[in-house]
RNA sequence: UGGGGGCUCGUCUAACGGUAGGACAGCGGACUCUGAAUCCGUAUGUGGGGGUUCGAAUCCUCCGCCCCCAGCCA
């Protein structure tokens, strides 16, 4: 008999677990994530989707994948597939079948007569600057437009030629009569249906009417048949709107239920301006690995897992949150650690010769290719006299606690051999271009005989076996937390991280890593995690720096 | 001075009238053939004032601060 764990759920689950304790909708739990086609999907969708899907698996319901595609002049098949695709890759289960509101134009088109019919919509030929002047402020009413009293039959001929196409875009709207005096904006005869020109990405020309967001949304919930209809809090207000409508046809309806939507550190979360950073070529496109798109953390690096594992932790609730950052980067750290490889590569390459060792001579150590899982097994690394070491471990004069490589210090070279330093050779211009070091025979394999220690245990790459590679490496886009909180007169683009992408050409890595493919994770010892970049091409490797190792020395010395 | 929401460690989030807990970040230490991982330890929080109650983060009340809404965007 083990002691009842009571079961936290966040808000959202609780009233499910309601409705289903009540019987609501008939024991039923069926949800939706409702994309528009419009940009690609970032980590604050990946939250939307957690929640969603999330709930249904829970509850052992269903979840809808449906574009929400009622605005031909923003949207795109480009869009659809590539969000179809960041779905499936983040492994979510939208079933065999995914939906669009387009489906749902005629069946929508009825429900707008029927609403007419019944004297609660109308034709409005109030322009659009006209609806806003009549719409009233937030402190004052607004007024009733001069069209909102014409005939059923008027309306419905006036809404059936504008279907039609007899009217430019623009001219009419259709609008609900609900209230101009209402103290939630929404309510103020919202447009129902415009005039629209433009070709639809999947009706193609079948309709120049096309239905607003408030007016389609809870059409196409009700229509599937959801249960739980999730978004986030900026829609608090429309549910007013979303049930009127609903009641008003009298059909099938879903509760609305609104939670916080995600915010990053050091990152942007609109797609307008996401959209504007690849646009205006801050980035250099929707993947890339700077962004906080799906498909930017895919091509860096990040798994599917460690971004659910993300979005489980941050948690769901009504407030605004501001998310940092390093959570996002412990779990894509904490899953790679147990996946990822381990190999050895130079960034910043610096030549040491070792000048006691044997010329031509090349000795292959076995090298583990994970300490933690001996399964993985093993490879071997070529050592030989003319090593490369990374430029960062060595000093001529270190500070305190530096337990690198410094003129007369030992360290190990991993797997290998112990070496020291004696001599350092510079260019004209003072830039070490090689270290002349000793190794001990006697350290073999990395320990030795009289069992004496060393402090500092370096990555190395043979010369003669070294593979090139480029390697990018990444900082945040921004250099603030919040680059949206900007004074007057800034913009988030004011906000810009000039040095987000560092390139290094040329780079050396063990000869066990020149068969990687695009997409393959490493652990490059002592750096960080890497990923290959669909950019390689034969002979020619290119690595995202997916996230760096915790890096305490790094700390230290920032003291 | 309209309406709708929200305020719990630095951050995110639990606690649903009964010991304010976790995670990340931080700090200290152990271990280490990765200054990684791992392990151990540790500081920091209920926006403010009243009230109800044996007992309040939780209920009531007043105040403060933050977010959203005036698209023919979603």
């Amino acid at each position: 008999m083990t002691v009842e764990e009571p079961i936290t759920m966040d808000f959202i689950r609780q009233m499910v677990a309601e409705d289903l304790r009540t019987g609501r909708f008939g024991g039923r739990v069926h949800t939706r994530f409702p994309p528009e086609p419009n940009g690609y999907l970032h980590i604050g969708h990946a939250k939307a989707m957690s929640i969603d899907f999330g709930v249904a698996r829970d509850f052992g319901g269903k979840c809808n994948l449906r574009f929400d595609d009622t605005n031909p002049a923003k949207e795109e098949t480009e869009y659809v597939e590539g969000i179809t695709a960041d779905i499936e890759w983040l492994g979510h289960d939208f079933g065999d079948k995914i939906f669009f509101a387009s489906d749902y134009f005629e069946q929508m088109y009825a429900w707008a007569e029927m609403l007419i019919q019944k004297g609660r919509a109308y034709v409005d030929d109030l322009s659009a600057e006209e609806i806003r002047d009549y719409r009233g402020t937030l402190t004052e009413p607004g007024r009733n437009s001069p069209y909102r009293d014409r005939t059923i039959e008027e309306n419905l001929d006036l809404f059936r030629r504008m279907r039609a196409g007899e009217f430019p875009g623009g001219a009419k709207v259709l609008r609900a009569k609900i209230d101009m005096a209402s103290p939630n904006m929404n309510l103020r005869d919202p447009v129902m249906y415009r005039i629209l020109h433009e070709p639809h990405h999947r009706t193609g020309d079948a309709w120049c009417i096309y239905p607003m967001y408030d007016w389609a949304h809870g059409l196409e919930d009700s229509i599937e048949g959801i249960t739980h209809s999730l978004c986030s809090l900026e829609y608090e207000d429309h549910r007013p709107l979303y049930d009127w409508f609903l009641d008003e046809l009298g059909i099938y309806h879903p509760q609305q239920i609104e939670f916080a939507r995600l915010n990053l550190t050091y990152t942007v979360m609109s797609k307008r301006k996401l959209l504007q950073l690849v646009n205006e070529k801050y980035v250099r496109g929707w993947d890339d690995p700077r962004m906080c798109t799906i498909a930017g953390l895919r091509r860096r690096g990040y798994t599917a897992e460690s971004i659910a594992d993300f979005c489980e932790r941050i948690g769901v609730s009504k407030a605004n949150s501001l998310v940092d950052i390093a959570l996002l980067e412990h779990c894509i750290r904490q899953d790679l650690n147990e996946r990822a490889p381990r190999a050895m590569g130079v960034l910043d390459p610096i030549k040491v010769v070792i000048d006691n060792y044997p010329e031509g001579q090349v000795e292959w150590f076995e090298a583990e290719n994970h300490p933690q899982r001996p399964e993985m097994g093993t490879r071997l690394a070529p050592f030989s006299r003319e090593l490369y070491i990374e430029r960062e471990d060595f000093m001529e004069a270190p500070p305190r606690k530096y337990f690198r490589l410094y003129p007369g210090n030992e360290v190990r070279l991993k797997y290998a051999y112990y070496i020291t330093c004696h001599e350092v050779v510079k260019d004209s211009e003072g830039r070490i271009v090689t270290l002349h070091c000793t190794y001990d025979p006697e350290s073999r394999g990395g320990t030795t005989p009289d069992g004496r220690k060393v402090r500092g245990t370096l990555h190395w790459v043979s010369v003669a076996h070294a593979v090139d590679a480029e390697v990018r490496v990444y900082d945040y886009l921004f250099t603030v937390e919040n680059p949206s909180d900007v004074a007057e007169g800034e913009t988030f683009l004011d906000k810009i991280n000039p040095d987000s992408l560092h390139i290094f050409e040329g780079c050396k890595l063990e000869p066990s890593l020149a068969e990687a493919e695009a997409g393959d994770r490493f652990q490059f010892l002592r750096l960080g995690y890497f990923t290959v970049d669909p950019d390689s091409v034969r002979g020619h490797l290119v690595f995202n720096q997916t996230v760096n190792l915790r890096d305490t020395w790094a700390k230290i010395q920032q003291r």
